[in-house]
DNA sequence: GAATTAAATGTAATAATACTACAAAATATC
DNA sequence: GATATTTTGTAGTATTATTACATTTAATTC
């Protein structure tokens, strides 16, 4: 919902933009509030608030509230909470769990449909892509070669600082890459993105908004996680960013000719007699 | 809230009774209906609904509606939907977020506690460990090692074969395994795990209910997955698999002497000068 | 750059919905 | 069986949402 009203503000008029802005900025407070303190926290009239309602495509501001509340609710239900020695293991698995969900949640909310689109198209469009991430992202890096490649998409991973230079250097104009980085702010990332841009490749980038690796990126996959500092930290930045990474490969299968995925069935069959039989036992 | 509710029926007057029932009953429908339709619905008249929500300690129907929304929507469970071709980008970002928050909430619902806690003391009174996995799980493998890596705990990770079976035949009896397959079907892997348990190493392994492997294992953490085919079936599993860990390697953290948040917090410094700073942008 | 047209916005009236006061039933109590 | 108490509904009021229409603002054309 929020991603939604995110994607079509750009389209609204000035006071429909106000409404969205206001909403985006306190959704919350949106839930609890009448048609009419909406209309004046915007500095709006009430019509507009109707017909801000319309341009989502709801019926009127009832059905509004109600989706962005069901919309909050979704996301608010798992509160991160900070483990501690005391807990049990059943409280210790909800809490890792949940904060997993959570940041799952997030990872929904704050992709954009059109950057998907475009990213995808980006890399349909690239003669070959390499990915690239550094410490706790290599994991990812690595996990998204392995999605890619299932689909026949031969992809280079790069989770070396050095190597990563290297071969950012040797780029050409119609390849691509991939950054993954949680801050956006990593000095040994940053240049080599910034060798591969002098290459001519295209920037696609996972990371944090106002982050200097999106500044430098074409295409940039927004994924703002909270910055708090406990040990859930990188667990949960790992996870949205495998989401992210299976939402572009998947996205590229469903897009593309359906060749790739008579190729992911190629490469399951491959695999076939390497497993144990259920019959057997 | 549903909860709430079936709580106070009893000492409900009959007509209030009667509204809790239909709620009961029809919730999803309640969501949409306006206290009128509610009323008409129940057989009761407008104010026997005002009363109702008031004995829900809230404030009226328009509160009402708002908390049972809310509260709906934070249990839908996220049913996995085939995803295809003709699906927007917004469409695809849900389908594949969804499908991986509801393995995550298989997870959570089949993760044992008793378990978790065998698995934990295992580990830490183990000399060391070693993690095995192949095809798709070497991601995983490589993200445990990394996460018990950052509380100071060694670990050698596998997945490739002829290593595992090297490593497994020199292993000894103060050491343990951790095997991760979603199938525990593979039969590489089920080779490296029997050298293992010859050589006295004490097997954890996370995967499937009645699998091989499972039956090979001193601790076995159950992950039952559906066995659909579906292009996101590998992902799921990765998701689901790096939870598990996640729990594992938390749990031994804040079980354990604190020496190991200490020793997290010392891997985090150490890597700070490594990252642009906020304030230079 | 003025005139015309179209789009956007707000005002004011109307409709729908939620809530309240009070009276009638129903139930319990003596 | 009368009285008190609780429960319930009727009818009216207040609030909230929506619509119709007029006004303003912006865009387009000459």
């Amino acid at each position: 919902m929020l991603n939604q009203i995110r994607a079509i503000q750009p389209e609204l008029s000035k006071s429909e933009f106000k409404v969205a802005a206001t909403v985006l900025d306190t959704p919350q407070r949106c839930v609890e509030a009448t048609m009419h303190e909406l209309a004046l926290a915007s500095g709006v009239s009430e019509p507009t608030i109707v017909r801000f309602c319309r341009s989502l495509r709801l019926s009127g501001y009832r059905e509004f509230r109600l989706r962005l509340a069901q919309d909050l609710a979704s996301q608010v239900h798992y509160q991160h909470s900070q483990i501690d020695a005391n807990d049990s293991a059943d409280q210790l698995v909800d809490k890792v769990i949940n904060s997993a969900i959570s940041s799952l949640t997030k990872v929904r909310n704050q992709l954009v449909a059109e950057v998907i689109d475009e990213a995808i198209s980006i890399i349909s469009s690239s003669r070959r892509m390499e990915i690239y991430g550094v410490g706790g992202a290599g994991i990812v890096v690595n996990d998204a070669q392995l999605k890619f490649a299932r689909l026949g998409i031969a992809t280079q991973p790069y989770s070396d600082i050095y190597l990563q230079r290297v071969a950012a250097a040797l780029l050409e104009a119609d390849t691509c890459v991939l950054a993954i980085s949680n801050s956006g702010r990593s000095k040994d990332l940053l240049e080599s993105i910034k060798i591969a841009k002098k290459s001519g490749a295209t920037i696609i980038s996972i990371t944090a908004s106002a982050s200097p690796l999106a500044a430098l990126s074409d295409s940039h996959l927004a994924i703002d996680l909270d910055e708090d500092k406990d040990h859930l930290a990188p667990i949960k930045a790992r996870i949205a960013h495998m989401a992210v990474v299976d939402t572009l490969a998947i996205g590229l299968a469903v897009r593309s000719k359906p060749a790739y995925l008579e190729r992911l069935r190629q490469a399951n069959l491959a695999l076939e007699d390497r497993f144990e039989s259920r019959n057997r036992r």
